[in-house]
DNA sequence: CGGCATCCACATGGATACTG
DNA sequence: CAGTATCCATGTGGATGCCG
């Protein structure tokens, strides 16, 4: 990772290495997994495993077959999650996160624990 | 925090806390924070501190007016930024993170280090 | 089981111009 | 400086039904 900014530490601090830059890691990223149900197929990757249409779609819970769709193909087309067919008789595919994919688990976990702590569960 | 899922643990490790329930902290947490300027904006705050509007408009860079203050009275109603008047003769405000936006952090900040490890800057 | 086709509604963002 | 007013294009998601 070259250091164009010049800030010259590790990148676990913040600093003025995004105003004025063209580029900026966090709209990049947000680009990725900011639509409204990526983040929860991520981590129910995470958590589950690799898993089939039917299964991420009881465990993401109140997505319909069309935005699922839509979100894993979106999530394949950026390399996050890979799709993989085990079988064409009995017809069967498996959802899987990529290396790309799983080191996102530190974002996911931080929206997670940040969740747990601010907010408050309606039907407590 | 009630521990409903009988997981029994600290919430920093991945668990079956979620499939199933009504309620999801990843899927609530990104409800607030997941919109295409939101986290850049959180991010500039955090990085500059209090700002004005077009102090803020500069630093994301790219937003238009319109945007901005749509994003900024959207993260205002989740008590994210509080927008306070500074001076009505030379009319000036600030814009700043309350604690609840503040302890987002951790968000923004896996967000960059995910940013600036897994993504290339397309200008190098 | 694992989708796609359709159609629709609304959210979101963008460009431009103008104002107190 | 700090927005608002328009208007418009597209993104995004949701409901329903059908198909191999």
């Amino acid at each position: 990772m070259t250091d164009q900014s010049g800030a010259g530490g590790a990148p676990d601090e913040l600093e003025v290495w995004c105003a004025g830059e063209d580029w900026c890691p966090v709209t990049t990223t947000a680009s990725l997994i900011c639509r409204k149900w990526h983040p929860v197929i991520i981590h129910r990757l995470l958590e589950h495993g690799p898993s089939g249409f039917n299964e991420l779609k009881t465990d993401v819970d109140g997505i319909s077959s069309k935005v699922l769709s839509d979100s894993l193909e979106d999530l394949e087309e950026n390399q996050l999650v890979v799709r993989e067919i085990l079988s064409e008789k009995p017809f069967r595919v498996q959802y899987s996160l990529t290396e790309q994919g799983r080191s996102l688990e530190p974002v996911i976990v931080a929206m997670r624990d940040w969740g747990l702590e601010h907010l408050t569960d309606p039907t407590d």
